[in-house]
This record gives structure tokens, sequence and C-alpha cells, in this order.
DNA sequence: AATGAATGAGACTTCATTCAT
DNA sequence: GATGAATGAAGTCTCATTCAT
């Protein structure tokens, strides 16, 4: 097959061409997780990747395209995970609990790329045109958010959930304070850890317990036999 | 009287000088607010305010000590006026209502100034050493987060909150929500208060009601049966 | 040959780099030479060099790194020179002489480095370690200085210098005082003309022969005899 | 007596003014001698004297001013001294033994008064006029160095130095050896003391040894029993 | 595709010095 | 006489980026 011979090069082409970009970001990632995004120069992350800075210019315009690339990156993996221990789950309140404890083990085993996306927040959201966010944020749940407070509709209905609630506000409070949680932890934590002395996710998990029970509904009348 | 000759040059010298420092300081807030702390030049701080940047360096040697500078005062304010409505309550859970309140409050009245810290969060705080951030917060909250946590203990003795909470780990918990939760919605607020089309106290405090309802002590077999 | 085309570009960027080195070189001798080592700065060199400051700065990191160049390079010249005339001498007496004159033509032809050096030694030497002095004399003498003691101490046992020397002292003591009196006149000299009228290097030949014959043995007693 | 009541203020002003002269002296003499003339800024100056820019700019027009006042200062010092141990002496070589002993004292007792002047040659000789230094030597030696050579001019006419000397010749080779050993010692002595591990007026006295040697008439007749 | 060289632009900072009070 | 404030001028150095090869 003539293509074949045609392919092969260019395969070994984007095998390297990937090859040196991975190099770049490797570089990138270890820099702005020691010194935070902005402190980090072009100049440090070629030298740090083993690359001329004309050759980095050939893969990255500037530094904005790194960190976009990254957070391309991030929310991908994020979005993909988040889904898994949630889909087959069984009632509202579960499924609910579900994804937040998702996010308590992403804040052990991800806390740097969280504290990236906290200081992306501090730094870049502000630059940014908000379609870009919206656009991603449409990435990390496909279906927006609205998958979110459809969770909560269920909730009301299947009356786990309080039903004083208006599903759009409380999605849109309770992510924010929850990823807002994170992040913090994430940020400052080891200080926060250093001055309790317990583990960041210990707090975390708590702060989810206290919303979750804030979401319940009462269960007064159910459990309560005397009522009746 | 004769002081009073040698007091006026005094008092007129650091009157002077505290008006051009807070000339300084307002033109850097200025810059700040629109473009966020990194992406400011101490060039560009001179020539808003009006200085020379030889002048500047008789007030200010460098950036971070600006931002230190802000830091102080921003504490300063806060912690004064975070204790004024909490004070005279009565009861440790309408204490907590009221101290969360304040905070709602605070991101309408001073979004800029929450956005600032929460930059300084993601940005400078990994830098400054952990002491310098812990004295900072000693300030904001005089005695610590104990009286946080002392509120905590007293709601749990006098049955306005849950039996099984953990005063010290729920305070952080807790506070490091709210915290986390205030300054995401300053920072980013705006993004979502267009997605959403609700100001964003609106959501700060669906997410403090949600917060305050996990920490309640269940009502329902104590206070109830006379109601039916 | 093939290789030969791989190797041209390798020489070629190795050539043009020596060249632009160079010129950065010469204009900062040039420099130093008219002012003086302070009252130069790296704009200046630049200037003169015909050179943008940040293409200077990928040759130099800062002007004591010129300084230093200059160093290394004085001294590999000097090393080689000095050991030309006086390796192939017989008696001790007559190498010392040897060794002496060359240090006299050496104010004549190379004035200028030897004003250097002695700028250098004035300003420079307090700031940089020892070790990179002694490393840097070692250089010079290759040997160090014992060369020039084991000379004295030949010259003691071949009766051609006074037995009363103490090698090492002697040395330390001639090697200071002729480099001294030679930097001194390298670079005040064109003023002590002016007022005397004499070459410079008729004075340092002038202080070598009163040294030489003071180090010289009395040679009365015991070659003479027989000329009564 | 009515001018005294004048006087007085007029002399507590004076009291005054020399006082501060001194502290901006005292200060810019002890940093000069920690870090060499260059490397000392206006500013450090005052700020080490306790005195403000401004006031400074009452006393000294700029650096070089205060460098100068030195010079004066050490010339007169050291004139006054140099000759005392000499005046008095019989024999022109016992004379000339007597001023280069009180150089080797000067050395130990005066390092850093030395080692300004060795900066000063390297410095500033270049710029300043020749006028200006030969003046300013006239005033070091009363009658220039006329009286030196008019020792060695004695000393040829007693017998006691050689015979084949050019006074003027020698005074100028003699003296210039002299100053230029003393000089690069207090430079450089601590290195070589290290080196070496005896302390640097051994050295010195070691080459005015040599020097003398150097001058001194061979003694030929006197001790040679057998010429008679 | 890689890279050496060059560089415009500018950031940060220091200094000597003046001047009004 | 002392000094606070101001500042022009300059110096050092860094950085992102381009371009020719």
């Amino acid at each position: 097959m003539p293509p074949k011979e045609a392919e092969k090069p260019a395969n070994a082409y984007h095998a390297h061409r990937e090859r040196q970009r991975r190099r770049i970001l490797d570089a990138a990632w270890k820099l702005f997780d020691e010194r935070g995004i902005d402190r980090v120069t072009m100049t440090e992350i070629t030298s740090t990747a083993g690359v001329r800075p004309s050759t980095m210019y050939q893969y990255f315009a500037n530094k904005d395209d790194i960190v976009w690339a990254f957070m391309r990156e991030l929310i991908q993996d994020a979005s993909g995970r988040a889904m898994q221990g949630v889909d087959a789950a069984s009632s509202a309140l579960t499924r609910l609990t579900a994804l937040m404890n998702f996010m308590a083990n992403d804040l052990v085993t991800n806390q740097a790329e969280i504290r990236f996306m906290a200081q992306f927040d501090a730094m870049y959201a502000r630059d940014w045109p908000a379609e870009r966010l919206i656009s991603l944020e449409l990435q990390i749940n496909p279906g927006g958010f609205q998958a979110f407070s459809e969770l909560i509709r269920e909730g009301i209905a299947d009356g786990s959930l309080r039903s004083d609630l208006d599903p759009d506000l409380t999605m849109h409070a309770v992510m924010n304070a929850v990823i807002g949680a994170q992040r913090r932890l994430a940020s400052l934590g080891n200080k926060i850890e250093q001055e309790y002395g317990k583990p960041i996710d210990r707090m975390f998990r708590e702060t989810i317990r206290i919303l979750l029970l804030g979401l319940r509904a009462p269960e007064s009348p159910a459990p309560n036999p005397q009522k009746t």
C-alpha cells in the first residue's frame, strides 16, 4: 500500500512533535507547581526543558498558550473521572454524595492540579472572555451544570432532598462552595495543616458532610412514628 | 503657645507624607483591581500616581511592599467590622448567622477587596513564610479562630447545633468553605452572574443557608410535639 | 568529503562567536585603559563595541566577568613569556637577572596591561576570594613561586648569592618589591617621567640593579686574592 | 571685652562644624576601609554618618572632595612623622636606614592608610592633573624628594654608599620600589600572609635589607687583611 | 525541525544632587 | 545650619520574540 510509505514518516514526525511538546509541558508544569504560574518565565521553561527558545516557539506561541493547554488537559481528565462513580448510582442523594466524595479524593490525589486551577481563576479568568470560560466549563460537565441541577430536582422529587430548594440556585451555591473550598485547601492547605495538624481532606470531608446535611430533607415525618 | 509652632511642621510633614503615600496606594489599587496584581508594574503605578519612580522608592521598596500594605489595611478593616454585629447577639446559632450575614454583605460592598485577597492567596501566599501569614490571620480574628470554634461549642451546649460536631474541625471546615466560596464569587462572580442572571450575593446567601441548616440540630423530636 | 560540510557550520559558529567576544573585550580594554576600570559602565562598553546591551549579556554576565576574562588572558600571556628567556640560562644569578630584565622589558611593551593589574590589585583583589587569586597566581608561575625560591637556593649553593638569605622569605620580599615597583611605574610612571625627564624603565632597571647587588654574594675575599 | 561675645558664637559655630565634618569623614573612612573607595556611595556615607544627604552637601561637594580631604590629612601626618627619627641621625647610611625602618613601622601601624593611598594611586592619580599630585608630593617631603637624593649624595661622599650611584636616578628607583612594595603589601598583604604564614612587615624588612645592601659601598678595603 | 544570534522594549533600582523651608 | 522631599539621569539586567540558516 503506497499510503503506508507516506504515512510512516508522517507518523514518526507526529510522534516526535508530540514528544517535544510533552517535554516542554512537563518542564512548565514542574515550574508552575514550584513557583506559581506568574514567577515563571518562558526562558526558564525552555532551559528546564532543555530546548532552545527558538524551538519552543515552534510549539507554543506564548505562556498563555501553555497555560491554556494545561487547562484543556485538566478539564478532560476531570470530566472523564467525575462521571465514573456517579453514573451507576441510584438515589439522587447517593449520587450527590458520590460526586462530592470524588472531589474529596481528587483533592488528595491531584492537589497540584487543583492548585493550578485556583491560580488560573485568580489570574486568568479576568482576562479571558466569558465564552471561552463557559465553553470550557461545558466541557467539564457535558450538558453543563444542568446534570447537577437535574440531580437536585430528582432529589426533591424522590424526597431525599429538602423541598424548599431552588434547583438552579442551589446548584450554583453548592458547586461554588465546594469548588471554592477545595481550591482554597489545595492552595493554602499545607499552611492550614501545619496550624491545625490534620490532613486537609479531613476538613474537606467535613465540609461536604455539613453541606449534605443541609441539603437533606428533614427526616422528621417519616421516621417519627409518634407523629401520626 | 510656642509648642504649637513647633508641632505644625511635624504635622504638616506627616500629613504630606501620608497624602503622597495614599496617592501611590490609590493608583496601585486601581491598577491591581483592573488588571490583577501580576500584570501591574512599578513603572505603571508611578505614572498612574503622577510620581517619579525615584520618588516612589522613597515610600515603598518594591511591589510586595505595596501588596503587603494593602493586606494590612484590609485585615484591620475586616477585623474591626466583623465583630460589630456579632457581639451583642444572644444564641450561638444566631450569632453564627449574624457572622455569615456579615460576610455576605461584605461580598457586596467590598467585592474588590475580597477579589484582591483571592489573588493574594493564589499567588503570594506560597512565597511568604507561614508565620507571617499566621500572624496576619491572628489579626483578623483577635483571639484567632478560637472565638469561632468557641461559638460552635456553645451551640452544641445550648442545643442549637448538632451534637456530633467536632468544634475545631467544623470551624476549619466551615470557615474554609465560606471564605473559599466568598472569594471565588468575588473573583469569578461576574461571569457566573452573566450566565445565571442572579446577583452573586444571592448564591452566597444560599450557600450560607445550607451550611447553617447542616450545622443546626435536628429540631424534630423535641420542639415539635406541641405543634400538632 | 561530507563531514566537512558538517564541520563548517560549527567552525563558522565558533569563529563568529569568538569575533564578537573579541569586539566586546577590545572595546572594554580601550575604555579601561582610558578611564580606569571603575568609571567604565557596561552601557559604555556596549555602545563602544557597537553591540546592543542585550547582545552583550549573551557573552558576559557582568563587568566582573569581563575584568576576570582579562586577568586570565594576561596571566596566560605572562606565564608563557616569563619562562622563555630564563630556561636556557646557566648560573642562578644569571637566570635571576634574566627574569628581572624580562620584567623591565614587559614594563615597556605592556605598560597598559601592567597598569590594569595594578588597578585590579588595588580595587578588586579585596572582593575576590583568596583561593581564586591563589589559583590565579599559581597559573602565572607553574609550580608556584617555588621555582623562584629554588633559584635563590641554587644561588646560595653555587656561591653567587649571599649565604645569609632565607630563600622563601627573600623570594616573597623581592617578588613583591619588583612587582610593586613595576606596577607603580606603570600606573604613575608618566607623571614621574614628566617630573624627572627619564623613561620609566630606566628607573626600573636601576631598581633591579640595586636589588641584585643586594642579593649578590660579596665577591671580594674569595675570587680576588690573586688580584693583589 | 565686647569682641568676646562676638567670638563665642563664632567659636561654637566652628566647633560644631568641625564636629560634623569629622563625623562624616569618620563614616567615610570606615566604609572606604571596609569596601574600597569605589563601591562606596555618598548615600551610604551619609546614612553611616547619621546625617541627611542634604546636610552632607554643606560640608563636601562630592566624593572626590572627601577622598582629597583624606589625602591632605594623610600627607600631613606622614611628613610630620617621617622626619622625626631621621633628623638627629649621623651618617647618611644610618639616616637612610632610619627612614626605611620608619616606613616598615608605618606599614604595621597604618596599614589602612597605606592601602587607601594605594587605591588612590590606582584610581585617582590618572584623573587629577600632574601639578596637583606634585604639589601633594612636595608636601610629603618638604623640599621635595631632593632631601632624599641629597642623602644619597652625602652617602657617596662619606663612602657609606656605592660610588657608582646616580643620586637622582637612585632616589626615584629606590623610593618607587619601597613605596610600591609597601602599598602592595598593605593591599594584598593579608592574602600573602595567609599563603606564606609570616607577618607582612617581615617581608618588607627583608626588602629593605636587600635594597640597603645593594646601595652600600663594597666594604672590601677594611675587612680584607690580605689586602694590606 | 532546530537553533544560534540578535535585539527592542522595558522593568527595577540607585545615586548624586537640588531646593524650599 | 539642617533637612525632607523630589527627581533627572543613568545603570544593570531580563524577557519575549524574530529571523536567517
